[in-house]
DNA sequence: ATGAGGCTTACAGTTACAGGAAGGTCAAGC
DNA sequence: GCTTGACCTTCCTGTAACTGTAAGCCTCAT
């Protein structure tokens, strides 16, 4: 399978595919004769693999140790449970994060009249010097 | 004021008040004799604007166009609130995307023992070619 | 006058790719 | 046999928002 095809079944685009080749997140694919990239079975669920943990949030760095416990018959689950709750908790944080800085800046659009009028509560907190 | 004692005061570090003038975000501050950056009140208060207004996670060019808005003094209250708005809505966005992420780790962590055995319901998820 | 600490510029590195240029390959149609 | 268009190749640049590092002035206190 060439690399277009493999792009469509695994759902990351041949451009991110050569990258993850070039930066030793995926082995060098095999080549045609003619210098294509030729992937195996094998290779397409790897991408796969990688797709789905990325689709979860994962970094390419976690995504390389999670490739290396799934190709290792013998890790121990309880590895690949620790990686997943420590994204977890790295994912309540930017929520929590997230929604914090929402509200706030929700409760300065509520007080905001949005109008012609020049003054604007938004502004003003921005400009707030006593914080 | 020197760019150290800004840097405390702003709380933005030197390095990157110096980058937010090489990007023009800033204005170049004035400069003593002997070449360093010197800061006067209204350069200071721009800074602390700036910081409130990343720290609530409007990106640079968002400050900047806030920046325009907060210096004309003809600008209406309105623009400062449809700006905000769509920022809280990009924020709504990402948290609803984080929290789909977790929910759905988490529940496959809660599937896996999490013991010396190598069998794993979550790398079994992430091979998983029928999704 | 000398040493510590602050300041200067400039360049590289970070994350995870996307865009584009210049050129080779392949199957189909005339 | 030749062209055309889609697909492939490598290489280089750009993105956001900084951070780190190096090499070299400036300033102040001892």
């Amino acid at each position: 399978m060439k690399i277009g095809q493999v792009a469509e079944v695994s759902g990351l685009p041949a451009k991110t595919i050569r990258y993850y080749e070039s930066i030793g997140l995926i082995e060098p694919a095999g080549r045609t004769s003619s210098g294509y990239r030729a992937y195996q079975e094998k290779d397409i669920e790897t991408l796969k693999f990688i797709q789905r943990a990325r689709s979860l949030g994962f970094s390419i760095n976690e995504v390389s140790a999670l490739l290396m416990l799934w190709n290792d018959r013998n890790r121990a689950s309880a590895q690949v449970k620790e990686l997943a709750k420590q994204h977890v908790a790295d994912m309540d944080r930017k929520i929590a994060e997230l929604q914090s800085m929402k509200d706030t800046l929700s409760n300065l659009i509520e007080k905001c009249q949005g109008d012609h009028r020049p003054d604007c509560p938004i502004l003003n907190d921005f400009a707030q010097t006593d914080r």
